[in-house]
Parts: structure tokens; C-alpha cells; sequence
DNA sequence: CCACTAGTGCGACAACTGTTGCTTTAAGAT
DNA sequence: ATCTTAAAGCAACAGTTGTCGCACTAGTGG
């Protein structure tokens, strides 16, 4: 576990310190996990891990401050977008992955989604943490021109956000029922757009 | 104003009970537009409404309540889509509107989707909203067959979900800064998409 | 091993939030 | 005009939330 990039710098990362940053941020998951965003409390955060109010108070200041740092931890991991060998393929097995995170009860990823909304350092972490995901996502389109797939001029961020945006839309924002088909249909809808013409890059605009 | 959805039916319509009804609720909408949704609170509301806290708690039980009641009045109005004599001007068009509501600082939009995460007496309102605005936004999609621009078997939500949902994604998600041609490209490529193949109705799984 | 001190525990406190019983007001019916 | 009663006002209350000063524990460096 690494210092929070929001508080400052621990001054003594070694044993209690990290430990008691370890114990609340696990619990910080935990009690999301079981009471969802609006059941979780710096009390009940606090009395999880088995640590005094104060410190929750004094380490963290409010729940904002506990889910940025839940949020910049889930950052420091290795994970990498599928690669199957086809664009149409990465972008369904993605937004496969997407659809499953979302779908499973109680979402950590929803829940993550819906703190953001309260908090402004919450909402920095969260910001982050998109970056970084379609940063790492923007491999599939690299791929997909070097296999000659993609035109190279293609943009690849409003292509990977033409794919996946349909999915958070309908889970997160609309709330329908998760229809099966729904990943593989918003991926091949914005694999086979580009075959018309979209996703060039902004280039010299050439309409007036 | 009609009596909320949710809560029992005004036996007592008429003067004080509607008037308070009416000052209340404009109240949380001024709230909303000054303190943003984590400012909402149901003392703060019943002070500006010039009500008694007790009649607020009684009535609409807490802040979810509140935005319930809100969001089901929203969604009373006479709004319809625009109709600018091509699919993909309607499209732009209307991810001009849904642009501007959401960049436009405070959001009432915005702030109510927030809210929609932490009660679940708001995240069905919320819902109910968007199913009467995609169901009336199916309309450009019908005149766009008409016209000749779409094949006749188009499944018109899952198109106008790609229209729509990028930018959502972009400004309520993401919160990316605004890029004003975001409206444009988003429309444009679910306009395209189409002849390419996709949003055909799910007719009979042709492939196995 | 010892000294220093960042970080934690503890208890008390004020402020805020939501509830309850009762009183008062006024809408709707006769 | 009068009666009935739903709905609003009022005040007191318990529970919760966040803060503060001080004592104490245990990393860290000598």
C-alpha cells in the first residue's frame, strides 16, 4: 500500500500506520460491498477496522476522502484489455468485462460512481482512475490499425468511448434490465462505424 | 401541480396543502442550483420554502423523497424532440440540448441523476424520466424511416442510446471538459452506423 | 538501548438530524 | 355559517456526526 496521493506524504509508512491504512481501506470495500454508498459511514468504517473515530476523521476527513483513496488504490494494479486478435473481439470481451462489474450486487464500481457525485477529491480519483482504464484501453485500437483493421488516422478515444458509453449508460445512468446482448451489440456498432467514415482523426477541419 | 406519484393521494388538494406543495419544491430546486446536490438538505429546503422542517419530513420523509416528487413533475411538461428534416440534424440537434443542460453550471440534471444513486424513491423516478424522454425521442427515428434514411426494421432505443450515451458518459461520468464538437461526432456516428449494418432488429439470431 | 515525536486512543463536547405528542389552522362538506 | 378533520405549526427530545484537548503507544533515528 502506497501513500494516498491526496493527504500528505506518511511520514512514517512502516508498521501501525500502514497497517491501520490497510485495515479501514479494506473496510472502506467491505461496508460498501454490504450497505452500498448511502449506508456508508465514517462510524461504521471506523468500527470495522477496528479503529477509533478520530483517526478515521484525522487521516481521511470524510467519506470522500476514504472512497479517493479506495479509488487511487484500485489504479496501482496490472490489469490490460483483453486482446483476441480482432477489434470487434477486444471491444466485446471489454465491454464484457465492463458489463459484469457493473451487473454483480452490490457493485463496488457503481458504488465508486455514485460517491464521485459527492465528493470533489472523490471525484478527482475517479477521474484518475478513467483515465488511466482508457489509457490502457487505447492498446485495442493500436492493434486494430497495425492488423490494417483500422484506418491510421483513427482516433481512439471517442472510438473506445462510442463502444463502451452505451453500456455505463444503460447500467449506471438508465438502470434497465442488463440484456444479455447489450455489450456485444454498443461494441460491433462502434467497430463496424469506422468502416463509414467516423473517427478521423479532427485533422484540418475541412468544412467550413 | 398534481398530487406526487408516490406518496398517498392529496385528499385535500386544494389552497395551503398544494401552495406548500408548490414552495417546496421550488425550493429544492433553488437549493440545487446554489449548493449542488451534496448542499440539498431538508432543513435548508424547508427554511427557504418558509415551511416547518415537521412538514417536510412528514410529507416527502427525506431528501430522496423530495427529488422524487421533483423529478415526476419534470417530467409533466410538453417537451418534444427536434425536427430538423434529417436524422442526423435531429440527432445533433438534440445532443445540443442534452449538452447544454449538462454543462450549464449548477445542473439541475445532473444534481438529480446524483441524487438518483443514493435514494431508491428517486432512482425510480429517474427512471420513469428517462423512459418517457427516449420514448418520445423514438419519434426521430420513425420519421427518419419514413423518410427513407433508415431501413423500416431499425430498432430506434438502441440507436438513439449511441447517440446520446457518449456524451453522457463524457460529461457526467468521465467529466471531461466540454468539447463543443462532442454533440456533433456522437451523433454523427450513430447516424452512420446504420449503413453499416447495424441496429437491425434483433429479429431471428441468424448467427448460431 | 534510549529519546523523540508522528500517529492513535480516549472522553467530552457542540451542532445537526430526525422523531413524537400536542396544538392550531384552514379546506371541504353539510 | 358551522362542523369535521387533514394538514401544518410548535417545542421538546434522543440519536448521530464531527471536533477538540490531552494522554498514550509505538515507529524512527541516534
Amino acid at each position: 500500500m502506497n501513500p494516498p496521493p491526496n493527504g500528505p506524504p506518511d511520514r512514517r509508512p512502516g508498521g501501525r500506520t500502514a497497517r491501520v491504512r490497510a485495515q479501514v481501506l479494506e473496510a472502506v470495500r467491505a461496508e460498501l460491498g454490504e450497505h452500498g454508498y448511502e449506508g456508508l459511514t465514517m462510524e461504521g468504517v471506523a468500527a470495522r477496522a477496528g479503529v477509533h473515530r478520530t483517526t478515521v476523521y484525522r487521516r481521511w476527513q470524510d467519506v470522500g476522502g476514504l472512497l479517493a483513496d479506495v479509488l487511487d488504490a484500485a489504479g496501482e494494479d496490472d490489469w490490460a484489455p483483453p486482446d483476441t486478435g480482432s477489434l470487434r473481439g477486444d471491444l466485446t470481451a471489454l465491454n464484457g468485462e465492463i458489463h459484469d462489474s457493473l451487473v454483480v450486487r452490490p457493485s463496488i464500481p457503481q458504488a465508486l460512481m455514485a460517491a464521485s457525485f459527492r465528493s470533489a477529491r472523490a471525484a478527482n480519483a475517479q477521474q484518475r482512475l478513467w483515465e488511466d482504464r482508457y489509457q490502457r484501453c487505447e492498446a485495442i485500437v493500436e492493434r486494430a490499425v497495425e492488423r490494417g483493421e483500422l484506418p491510421p488516422d483513427t482516433a481512439a478515444r471517442p472510438l473506445l468511448i462510442a463502444a463502451t458509453a452505451p453500456l455505463y449508460h444503460q447500467l449506471v445512468l438508465l438502470r434497465t434490465s442488463s440484456e444479455p446482448h447489450l455489450a456485444a451489440q454498443a461494441a460491433t456498432t462502434a467497430a463496424l462505424a469506422p468502416t463509414a467514415g467516423a473517427f478521423a482523426r479532427p485533422a484540418p477541419d475541412v468544412e467550413p
